[in-house]
DNA sequence: TTTT
DNA sequence: TTTT
């Protein structure tokens, strides 16, 4: 039986544009930076920024929408649970990370599907940026298979 | 200005006794290792266990609450803030680690006070803190009894 | 397409035993009446106890297993979506109620699978329930014990 | 003690300009209508869109700063306690409402400090529609006392 | 009454 | 790396 609730409850603007793999049976895995930004008094009083990054993952359905609406810049409320996990380097050494599994996604107002650095943004087609992003039932044939995640031992 | 919500909101047990530390200054720092369990169907369909473990921070006076109520076994609600941080270990290798700050708890029901790795837990009597755990029904008056299903004009 | 987000998170105790009541298709629907107390410090500084009152509903699946397991002072937690609805009375006038419509349950310790009707509740020993309480390492195991405090360049 | 959690996280729009009063002590109150929309599936399978409007109440700081800045249309963030309330209206009949007494906010992205039906929302000043929310401490006089809330005998 |  |  379940046994305890695990929930993350964020908003915050992507640091970067998504990244969108899919795995060998198909489904959409959506990777992105999200920064959430708050403000303390320092023991001096003074107001001081704290910026905290997370990765947040999601699967599917879900993948599919936050690969193909969300961009560096855009503002989203995101629900998920809290994964502590590790991996082994190249170097042999093992890696912790924590990541938010996403289960419920938001678009919120604002930079929506416009875009950061640059001033290209809204001349930017969708297509140029997000090959990878296309829906896998679209094409007839499955994306490459070094797409996944084998392919430089580092999962984000 | 605060940019962002990041908020974790965790049910779980503590995996050993609470540590407590104070700062030069005196203020309480009690750390903790949560678990909070949830369970899944894998690709088969069949119910998996999946088990976080949580490290939460608890600073002041919540740290002093925390420190002297939770015990190993103890459920307990928290809230708090999702901490990315890393340190440099012995080895001079950087170590990346997550915690929650937290900012809200609450003891739940059931292992309450008592606790878990030394003898002396059940020398701190139950009852002491045991009114509390009564029905609510001491707490207000709850609501008349007689709004129920059985009046079907009501809908609650 | 979805805009905004709606949700309750409520741990408290049922005033009453659940009520279920089944659809002519066969779906349960079960309400429970939920209390929260808080405490505030009130204009002169002492704390003041405040209790509310929530009407809490589930559908479906949910609604079998709260109202198979929830009874009369069962703590829980809950999260769902505050609805705001009106009914006519059958005096003719409009009666306007707000309800949390549950999509997340979570038993909490002690009271527990207890409970019933009667009085009955407080003869069945609190063991009968218990094996779900033991400390979670049965779960999976717990992280190393001697990562901590003492070890001053580990800052967890 | 405190004896359970009574939370509610809303992300919405709000429905009109906010309404700020002050008590006689000099402290704001601000009221905002505040529509989450989400949607399922009904019975059909068809996309079934449902909005609920939440009165959200803010009072102190919290509650200069909803009334300065937020507007009709503004997309927010709140968190708060959901409150379950009654008045005797002036035909003598008792009547029920619910409130989020919101202890955290957050503006969104987008509509910001916009607002207003037309398209003059970016020309209109600040003071021109909002003289009652200027902070009270700003005025050696206190508001006016029928600002209150006794003026209509409806606390909304 | 909002928003998309 | 975001955002204000």
């Amino acid at each position: 039986m379940a046994r305890g609730i695990n929930k993350a409850i964020l908003v915050g603007n992507l640091g970067n544009d998504p990244e969108t793999k899919y795995t060998q049976g198909g489904m959409a895995i959506t990777k992105i930076s999200l920064a959430t930004t708050s403000v303390r008094k320092d023991r001096d009083g003074n107001p001081q920024e704290n910026t905290q990054w997370h990765r947040v993952t999601f699967f599917g359905k879900l993948g599919e929408i936050a690969g193909e609406y969300l961009r560096k810049g855009s503002q989203v409320y995101v629900e998920g649970e809290i994964r502590y996990d590790k991996y082994t380097g190249q170097d042999g050494v093992e890696k912790f990370f924590t990541e938010i599994v996403a289960n419920e996604m938001q678009m919120l107002g604002g930079r929506g599907e416009g875009g950061g650095g640059g001033g290209e943004r809204m001349s930017r087609p969708r297509q140029e940026s997000a090959p990878q992003r296309q829906a896998p039932q679209r094409q007839s044939a499955p994306p490459p298979a070094d797409d996944g995640f084998s392919d430089d031992d580092i999962p984000f």
